[in-house]
Order: C-alpha cells, then sequence, then structure tokens
RNA sequence: GCCGGUGUGGUGAAAUGGCAGACACAACGGACUUAAAAUCCGUUGGCGCGAAAGCGCCGUGCGGGUUCGAGUCCCGCCACCGGCACCA
C-alpha cells in the first residue's frame, strides 16, 4: 500500500498516457492548404493565446486560465467540422532574460532555452490541443530574419496621404525620402532609463518609471529609430468598429490614441516678425484669449525673448529640462511660467496679449503653443489667477445671460466655465451656440489665411531602439553619417557573440564593443541599437500560418486561408490579459495595416474577436505576489488534482472576464466532480483497481433522462459559442448528478456526457471513451468524434409548472398540460383556493397570461 | 478630475423584464466504517408564526422612477477595482 493518499481517480496514470499519445501520433498537427490530409471542404477557425514571455519563473496560474478558455474553443471547433488552427510559441526577446543573464553571467540565449523548455513542459502537462509543428520562437534567426525583413518594408515605405496608406518609398516625389519613411531616424528628447541603461516606448512608461523594474525614467535627446504610426491614427481608430472587443478596450486604444478636433490660429508677434500657430479645441473663445503661453523647449523661444527677461527665461528652461516627466505631472496643480517679454497680437480683433512660457505646455503635442482663454479652460484659469493675468469671458451657459454686441465685458468672472454655452463679448459670433461659433470663426480665419481646421492626436511615434543586447538587431547600416538598408539577402542579422553584453550606460549601444561585427565595410559600419520586444510579437500570429516557410514570411495560400474569409477577416479568436491593451494590440494593428497596404497580407485587421482574461487573485484576495506568498504554482495543482481538475476549476471559477480569487477548495469540488464522472463508468475493486461499472448498452435513457441529454447539449453547446465555461460545467454536473443514482446507466447517455466534457476535460472523457469501446466496441479516439445535435422534441414536456400571482406575488403553483390554452390557464388560476384568499372580495382588474410561465392577477 | 468595469447568501457564483440564489465551496446532521479518509443521503438568505406539514414578512450597494411584474430598464448617489491624466 502507498503512504501517499490515493487519488480519487487515477488522473497520473492516464493524464501523461494521453499526452504522449497526442504528441506521438501528431493528433493535432493542422496541415495547410496544399498539404497531405487537408480537407478543404472544411470552414477555418484561428483560436490564438497570447504568446507568453518565457519566464524563469515558469508558468503561472494566469497562463492556462487564457489558455484553457482557447483549448476549449480549439477542440470544440475541431469536433464541430473546423479546421482548427490553434498554435503556441515564444515571446523570447526581452529585458527580463537580459537582466537575469547580468545577474549570472549566463549567455541570454542558455536561459531562454532552458526556460522554454520549462514552458513547453508545462503547457504540455496540461493537455493542450496545440499544433506543436508550427511552434515560434522570436529569438530564432529564422523567425527574426522576418522580423528584420519587415523593418526594412517599413523603411522603405512611406504613407501617401492622397491614398490614405503606406506606399513604396519609391512612390515618393519629394525631395527628402527620410523624412517621410515609416521607419525613421530622430533626434529628440526620449525617455531613458538609467537603470535599464535604454530608452523606452511612452508605452513603456508608467507614472514616470520603467514598466519594467520600476525605474526613473527621464527625457533626453537621443538619436533614436522611430515608426510613424502617426500616420495611422485615424484608420488605427476607424477600423476599430468593425472588431468583435470589448467595448472597454476598443475606448482604451481610441482615448490613447487621443484624437481632438479644432483649429490652428496664427498669431503674429506685436513686431510683425514672427508667427506663432497655437492649437485650439475651442477657436469659439478666441475672443477670451488673454495671452500666449509657449512650452519653454519652443524653438521660437529663442527668438522672442527680451532682454531683461533673458535670464528669468534661461533659468526656467533650464530647471524645466532638469524635471523628469513625473516631477513636470506631480506638480500639476502648481502652475509656473515666465513671461518672455514679448507679445502677440490677436487675429480677431489685433489686441496685444503677452507671451509666456510655462511648463504646462507639452512640446510634444499640438503646436507646443497655446492661446489662454482662462475664463473658460482650468488650467488658463489657475495660471492667470497666479500671475495677475486678465479672464475674459466670452461664453455664457445660457443665451440670455451676458451681454452681446460686441462689447468687452470689463467684470471678471467668479469661476471658470469650460462647457458649451453661447458666445458673448465675440464680436460676429455673439448668441452663436458653441458648436457653430467653432464652426464660423474657423471658417473666418481660413478665408483671411490666419488658421485652419485641424485634427490633433495625442499618440506619438513608436520609439523603436532600445540600447541593448537581447534583441533583433538593425539591418541598416550606415555610411558618411548617412544609414541605408542591407539587402534581403543579407537577413538574418544576427546579433555578435559578445562575452560582455551590459548596458554601457552611457547610451552607446552593447553592440558597439562587437568591434569586428559592427565593421560592415571599409567605410560602413552597422546600426548598434536592436529593436524592442515588441517587434516579434507584432507578427507572430502569421508566422503561425506558415511556421517553416524559409521564403517567405508567409506563404500567401496559408496566409489567405487562416487569415482570411470573413468581414473583416483575421484571428477568429485572439484571448490574452487586458495589460496589452495600448502596447501589443495597438502596434501589431499597426505593423497588420502597413502590411496591408503593401500587398503582403489579405486584411486590414488581424484580431477580429478579442477576449481578455480577467486577473485571478491569490487565495486572500490580493493580487498574486511572492513577496505576499499566495502564488499558486500549476505544477503543485496537477500533481495534487490532475491537470483535468486544474482546467476544469480555471474555468468553473467564475466568467472568463472577471476578476476571481483562488480556492484550493474550489479545486477540490471540480475534481471530485470528475471523480463521479469516472464512476459512472468504472468501479473499484476490493483490490484497489478500477474495473468497469453498470453502464449497459440494452439500457435507454427515459423521458426525463432524455430530456436532460438533450438540455444539456443545448446548453453546453450555446454556453461555449459565448465562452460562459463556468455555466457549460454547471450543466454538465447536472447531467452527471441525474446519472449517479441510475443503474445499469445507459450507454449512450454516458457517450453524450462524455462527447461534451471532453473539451474541458479532455485526458479523463478520452480514457472512459477508450475504455468503453474496448467494451462495446466503437472506433475512433473522441477528439475526433462528432460534437452531439440536441432535438428539441426532447426538451418539450408533457405539463408545465404555471406561477399563479396576484399582484406580483407568487401565490400558488399550478402544474397544466403543455398544450393548455391561455383561457384554460386563466381559469385554472382563477379556481385556485389559494389565489381565491388573496382575491377574496376584490376587483380583479386585469390578468396577464405569460404562456408557459405564469398568470398574475392584479387586484385593488 | 475624466473614462470604463463591478457591487446578489458565510464563500465562488447563476438568473431572454416573469418563482432571486441554478451549479459548486464551506458548515451542520445522517448512512457506511472498529475508527478515520473517501463515498452516498439530507439541511443550509434573514426574521417571525407553527408540534409538524406549512404559512407570512423582508431581501440583489443606497435613494427615487417606469411596469401587472425590476437583480435586470430609466434618473440621482455611494463604495471598490482598472485605465488615462496639465493633451490646450
Amino acid at each position: 500500500m502507498s503512504t501517499t493518499r490515493r487519488h480519487p481517480y487515477p488522473f497520473s496514470v492516464f493524464e501523461p498516457k494521453w499526452q504522449q499519445h497526442w504528441d506521438r501520433t501528431q493528433t493535432f498537427h493542422t496541415p495547410n492548404p496544399g498539404d497531405p490530409g487537408f480537407d478543404p471542404a472544411r470552414p477555418k477557425y484561428y483560436v490564438l493565446d497570447m504568446f507568453p514571455y518565457p519566464s524563469g519563473s515558469g508558468l503561472h496560474v494566469g497562463h492556462p486560465e487564457g489558455y484553457t478558455a482557447t483549448d476549449i474553443i480549439g477542440r470544440y471547433k475541431r469536433m464541430c467540422g473546423f479546421n482548427v488552427l490553434h498554435p503556441m510559441g515564444w515571446d523570447a526577446f526581452g529585458l527580463p532574460a537580459e537582466q537575469y543573464a547580468i545577474k549570472t553571467g549566463q549567455h541570454p540565449a542558455v536561459t531562454t532555452a532552458q526556460n522554454v523548455a520549462h514552458f513547453k513542459g508545462q503547457l504540455q502537462r496540461l493537455g493542450f490541443a496545440y499544433d506543436w509543428q508550427r511552434e515560434v520562437n522570436t529569438t530564432d534567426p529564422g523567425y527574426f530574419r522576418w522580423t528584420q525583413w519587415i523593418f526594412l518594408q517599413l523603411y522603405n515605405a512611406w504613407f501617401n496621404p492622397a491614398s490614405n496608406r503606406a506606399e513604396a518609398i519609391g512612390t515618393y516625389r519629394g525631395t527628402d525620402p527620410d523624412g517621410v519613411r515609416l521607419a525613421y531616424v530622430s533626434e529628440a528628447p526620449v525617455n531613458w532609463c538609467q537603470a535599464l541603461g535604454t530608452v523606452l516606448a511612452n508605452e513603456e512608461v508608467i507614472d514616470g518609471k520603467s514598466e519594467v523594474g520600476g525605474h526613473p525614467v527621464e527625457r533626453r535627446p537621443m538619436l533614436q529609430w522611430k515608426l510613424r504610426i502617426t500616420a495611422y491614427a485615424q484608420r488605427l481608430i476607424d477600423e476599430l468598429d468593425g472588431l468583435d472587443w470589448p467595448e472597454g478596450i476598443k475606448l482604451l486604444q481610441k482615448n490613447w490614441i487621443g484624437r481632438s478636433e479644432g483649429a490652428e490660429v496664427h498669431y503674429s508677434t506685436a513686431d510683425a516678425t514672427e508667427r506663432i500657430t497655437v492649437f485650439t479645441t475651442r477657436p469659439d473663445t478666441l475672443y477670451g484669449a488673454t495671452y500666449i503661453v509657449l512650452a519653454p523647449e519652443h524653438a521660437i523661444v529663442d527668438r522672442l525673448v527680451t532682454e531683461e527677461q533673458w535670464p528669468a527665461v534661461r533659468g526656467y528652461r533650464e530647471k524645466t529640462a532638469r524635471k523628469s516627466d513625473l516631477d513636470r505631472t506631480e506638480l500639476a496643480k502648481d502652475k509656473s511660467g515666465v513671461w518672455t517679454g514679448a507679445f502677440a497680437l490677436n487675429p480677431v480683433n489685433g489686441e496685444r496679449i503677452p507671451i509666456w512660457i510655462a511648463d504646462y505646455v507639452l512640446p510634444g503635442y499640438g503646436t507646443g503653443a497655446i492661446m489662454a482663454v482662462p475664463a473658460h479652460d482650468e488650467r488658463d484659469w489657475e495660471f492667470a489667477r497666479k500671475f495677475g493675468l486678465p479672464i475674459r469671458e466670452v461664453v455664457s451657459p445660457a443665451p440670455t445671460l451676458g451681454f452681446g454686441g460686441g462689447r468687452v465685458c470689463e467684470a471678471e468672472p467668479l469661476e471658470c466655465f469650460t462647457g458649451e454655452g453661447y458666445a458673448i463679448h465675440s464680436g460676429p459670433l455673439d448668441g452663436l451656440p458653441t458648436e457653430a461659433a467653432k464652426a464660423d470663426i474657423t471658417a473666418r480665419l481660413e478665408a483671411q489665411g490666419l488658421g485652419s481646421k485641424t485634427v490633433n492626436y495625442k499618440l506619438r511615434d513608436w520609439l523603436f531602439s532600445r540600447q541593448r543586447y537581447w534583441g533583433e538587431p538593425f539591418p541598416i547600416v550606415w555610411e558618411d553619417g548617412k544609414h541605408r538598408a542591407l539587402s534581403e539577402t543579407e537577413l538574418p542579422l544576427t546579433p555578435p557573440e559578445l562575452a560582455d553584453f551590459k548596458p554601457t550606460g552611457t547610451g552607446e549601444p552593447p553592440l558597439a564593443k562587437a568591434t569586428d561585427w559592427l565593421r560592415y565595410s571599409d567605410k560602413a559600419v552597422r546600426e548598434t541599437n536592436t529593436m524592442p520586444q515588441w517587434a516579434g510579437s507584432c507578427w507572430y500570429y502569421l508566422r503561425y500560418c506558415d511556421s517553416q516557410n524559409a521564403a517567405r514570411f508567409v506563404g500567401a495560400d496559408a496566409e489567405g486561408y487562416w487569415m482570411g474569409g470573413g468581414k473583416p477577416g483575421g484571428v477568429d479568436l485572439y484571448v490574452g490579459g487586458t495589460e496589452h491593451a495600448v502596447l501589443h494590440l495597438l502596434y501589431a494593428r499597426f505593423w497588420h495595416k502597413v502590411l496591408f497596404d503593401l500587398g503582403h497580407v489579405s486584411t486590414p485587421e488581424p484580431f477580429q474577436r478579442l477576449i481578455n482574461q480577467g486577473l485571478i487573485l491569490g487565495e486572500d484576495g490580493q493580487k498574486m505576489s511572492k513577496s505576499r506568498g499566495n502564488v499558486v504554482n500549476p505544477d503543485d495543482v496537477i500533481s495534487e488534482y490532475g491537470a483535468d481538475a486544474l482546467r476544469g476549476y480555471l474555468m468553473f471559477m467564475g466568467p472568463l472576464e472577471a476578476t476571481k480569487p483562488w480556492s484550493m477548495t474550489g479545486v477540490e469540488g471540480i475534481a471530485r466532480f470528475l471523480a463521479r464522472v469516472w464512476r459512472l463508468v468504472m468501479e473499484e475493486q476490493q483490490e484497489g483497481t478500477w474495473a468497469h461499472g453498470a453502464v449497459s448498452a440494452e439500457a435507454a435513457p427515459d423521458k426525463a433522462q432524455l430530456r436532460v441529454i438533450h438540455a444539456s447539449i443545448k446548453k453546453v453547446t450555446a454556453d461555449i459559442e459565448t465562452l460562459s465555461f463556468n455555466t457549460a460545467l454547471s450543466q454538465l454536473m447536472v447531467f452527471t448528478n441525474a446519472f449517479v443514482n441510475v443503474t445499469p446507466r445507459p450507454l449512450s447517455a454516458v457517450r453524450t456526457l462524455l462527447t461534451l466534457l471532453h473539451p474541458f476535460a479532455p485526458h479523463l472523457t478520452e480514457e472512459l471513451w477508450e475504455s468503453l469501446a474496448q467494451r462495446f466496441g466503437g472506433a475512433g479516439e473522441l477528439a475526433d468524434a462528432p460534437w452531439p445535435q440536441w432535438d428539441e422534441q426532447f426538451l418539450i414536456e408533457d405539463e408545465l409548472e404555471i406561477v399563479l400571482q396576484v399582484n406580483g406575488k407568487v401565490r400558488d403553483k399550478i402544474i397544466v398540460p403543455k398544450d393548455a390554452t391561455r383561457e384554460a390557464v386563466e381559469a385554472l388560476a382563477r379556481g385556485s383556493a389559494r389565489i381565491a384568499e388573496w382575491t377574496a372580495g376584490k376587483d380583479i382588474k386585469k390578468v396577464i397570461v405569460v404562456p408557459g410561465r405564469l398568470v398574475n392577477l392584479v387586484v385593488a
């Protein structure tokens, strides 16, 4: 006798058995069009997980949550007759591997390979139906050669505003193609993180700290590669509309892109030597502008400042430059600024207004200059109050308030009003509602060449270079201070072998230390920056379609088949966490659109349907973390309860999208359920072995049992389609419970149960299916079995229970034949003695009969 | 501050505007057992009445409203979680 606790069913025997079987027979390998075994008659279904970063700590329970959901869908669709593409791979470049490598001295390639092996083993122990022949790894030269190739597509393309799409750079007719490429270099202030020794994208900086590690980030001007994602801002907003994504995620992206409509207005300086263009979303308040504010970094400042103001301006600019983004926002409440000594003229009334600089105006947004309307903007209000600048009311909340007639109001308002209303003290605009006033003034400005209607976006171009070792090198060389692309035949460009790959800390990339590698020719040297981790994940879903293709990033037929079909096409279901809402999901859409414009892919959007799985909290209801000690390791759960129990519990916890706490007793509950299913088929012998139990091929389900069977098929099918796995499982429990005490158990019912349960608990059901086949005959694996159909006729009940209400409160229940007429049901209701007690001596004013459900008598 | 999400038993949760709490967990009681584990059966929102079968009242964050009927729809709040945040 073993001293370890006996398992309620022998999962430790049959789970590895089936995993090995699936691997050996390649059950879940999906052929491409043209491959042997491909069946073009079947529809396709592409179900995708966000591939993991293979960290050293192994799988977290959050991973198998989403992966189980997609596995259920994949297995289900397969049983429904689809060609299912369900792949997995590794997002293996990136900072953590490199940080770890620096700490331990081991090469990141070594630790990455170890981590991948560990992750893969863990995933395989969960019995996921991945087609491992399609596995990808972003650090594999056979993979990143195509990442580099796509970079070259970006480099060799520009966005033509006339056609609203990317075109080959050769179609650009201007003088400086380098100024319009989708991948370009620019010297600009960027997010520099000293601790990580690299620059970071805006999306990777959270509250002024690096997303990885939480190190401080400062602004520093550096020469960097950027991708012109801003060219796609409008399409990235517009084309969200057709996607079946959670509205919250769409909104997150829209807000991040941050479109705002308004006008640019040109002010000339009082001495008429310079022109300042401001951006405003409220051109209707132009008559209320009482000063101009420039970002301290604005180039024009040098030319405006008066002699007397120079020291103050210089001091303020230096102070601003030293501030990190964090400081700059933390001091948000306390406005600061300095007068330049110069004045501008308001284009509509010629009024002389002072020009200030202040750090509440950001250099990167709009024109880096604003017209301040303190009466109608909170920030301008605070600034004007602090520095005693005039405040002029030009919008009235109601049409009857305020003075019209174009007169200037002398009295300053008591509070700031930022809403919409009616223009006052605004010359020709007086009386117009805000929307009309905006249109009117904008048209006037345009007619006089003083301004124009403009759209601005918060989105900035994507900072694409990193000063790190563990990433894709750029396929670029420099000669005479100019960059040019490597040819496609020179790919992949592999990183140099480096003993010391630590960041230099100076902003010079570690690749610069590889002197041999660096030298491309006598005159040319290689680019030493590397690409960010997002590069590989921007297109991995395309590589899965054709991962072994050595001649192209993805074969056209494979891409057309798996990504095509439907409108707007793409991956049929994509499951992952919310944390990528404005990172991976935005970047990947951008790359996909470029590839689409250039004719390399067939759909404008990559991911048709997106679901975010919810966060799993620790048993204490807190976020799982090592420091709290509430982390659940999937391996431990599997060894104690089995993979099927872990999968089942993850799906039974609650709705997939909800945040929910872990519960070990909940896992036990699912394990008990699975054990009950096991014992429907198997019986324990004296000596502790399992043998067939009381299942009978002769026994036919009775009417009530048929109803349970068919109701379950219907509900489980519908619930899987809507990803309501928790309620699908509860129906399977109802199904199971209905047969626990039935002997002998009808074989057909048991087989239907196993089929419906199979996507959730593939090992257990496959084992029992095989066992039943050995006893009763039957061929084939459950994984290949067709999904059952339900028959409505079994769902119809002969008699229905009708609730009788008086004034909406339940007072009695009656049983009526299923075909009882409305009148007959009403008569029965009126005849009920219990109802009579409640209606006695009262008028029945109204009777509501809901067929098959209830009768409500309204009395007074 | 702005935007989004959530709020239902002791717990996770379920409910096309139609019997609130399915299905589980935990707890309690019982059967089996020398005993325990496992398994099986039963009870389980609160309050009140009743010996019992049962009956009544209250109950889905709070306050209003629509409706024969509201967890569900509308208006106004509150709390928690997430995102954005000097974006003109």
